[in-house]
DNA sequence: GAAGTTCGGTCAACAATGTTGACTCCGACT
DNA sequence: AGTCGGAGTCAACATTGTTGACCGAACTTC
């Protein structure tokens, strides 16, 4: 094999630079050559790399959540559980979610917004529940999720923001779990 | 007065120009030459008049809600009546709404984006409701109504986008009816 | 060992972007 | 008449993503 060992360590230090830039400033305000400098090489060597921006976009923001807590937790305790999961999402996961909103401008990056809101939260939500509208409830239930994050980090709502964390995974977990497997009133 | 005859027609002509590239193209797919292109003058003269790209932005992009329906329903009709806005919010509407979610990496975009947010959704509702913790609820819907907004425009979700409408607003009139005037179950 | 090929790296350039400044022109007021 | 202010035009600037030309080193092949 040629040579690869100074190869694989630039292009990991620039997808890790890259992954950083795009989660903290979003797509459209880094470029290329901020990517570059960070990770101690050639704006052209970014390109050369991964084709370009956008694919190198692609290629470092993947958003996954570890599903384990929906599956192994009692189907009448899973709205709060999701609940959890959604307010204990912080860090990395709030720049990646914000970074393929933002970009989501651009078709690829709304494709991938679209397939990560599907295995985010619609398939694992849609494996735990059954009967004829199962595949509704849990689409319900991914915008309900996906409802949360919107108004925590992309509007911005300050009320819910300052809001107890009790309380607000008490009132959205009965929520979830109320679309999740409705009380027949 | 000094000659405002022509620069009033111009302005215009750049605002609706823009109004509409703004909204079918989005803030960073949108150029300001494109913009000067379609109102028949030249670039300078689109930064001359507003100052910024963004600048124009914000005074194109507005996002209005006529909130009547919501306040002369009954109060235990308010949620059906919120989802059907919600569903016949269409053409410019989401347009507007998109540009800003996907504008709002942008600070003031983002500012833009929160006060919609507040006083289309959030606003209205806490006009309706009483008791200690009604601006809660009133977050707590509104959050709900981005989210389905955010499902089916943001996030593309396919299976929400090609459900029955009367079904969807039934069922999201339910949801959102009951944070809005919980069952005390 | 010599030649050649392939790949990582560097540099300069390209077109397109938002924005600015200099300049012209024309209507309005003194 | 003259001057002043704003509309319009044009050329330029810095910055963006991206490309192509070159260089050098390491591995393969004879």
């Amino acid at each position: 094999m040629l040579q690869t060992g100074s190869s694989v360590s630039t292009r990991e230090s620039i997808h890790s630079a890259a992954a950083q830039l795009f989660r903290s400033r979003g797509y459209s305000r880094t470029t290329v050559r901020q990517i570059a400098a960070e990770a101690g090489t050639d704006p052209a060597l970014v390109i050369r790399h991964f084709k370009s921006k956008e694919l190198l976009f692609l290629e470092t923001m993947h958003l996954t959540l570890d599903d384990e807590p929906l599956l192994d937790v009692p189907l009448e305790r899973l709205g709060e559980r999701l609940a959890e999961l959604l307010l204990d999402l912080g860090g990395s996961a709030r720049g990646v979610f914000l970074a393929l909103v933002h970009g989501s401008n651009e078709p690829h990056i709304h494709d991938r917004l679209r397939d990560t809101h599907e295995h985010l939260f619609v398939e694992p939500l849609r494996r735990r529940l059954s009967g004829p509208d199962a595949g509704i409830r849990a689409r319900m239930a991914a915008a309900v999720a996906g409802g949360l994050l919107y108004a925590l980090w992309v509007a911005g709502d300050q009320g819910l923001l300052r809001m107890d964390r009790a309380e607000l995974v008490s009132r959205y977990g009965t929520l979830l779990q109320d679309v999740l497997t409705p009380r027949t009133s």
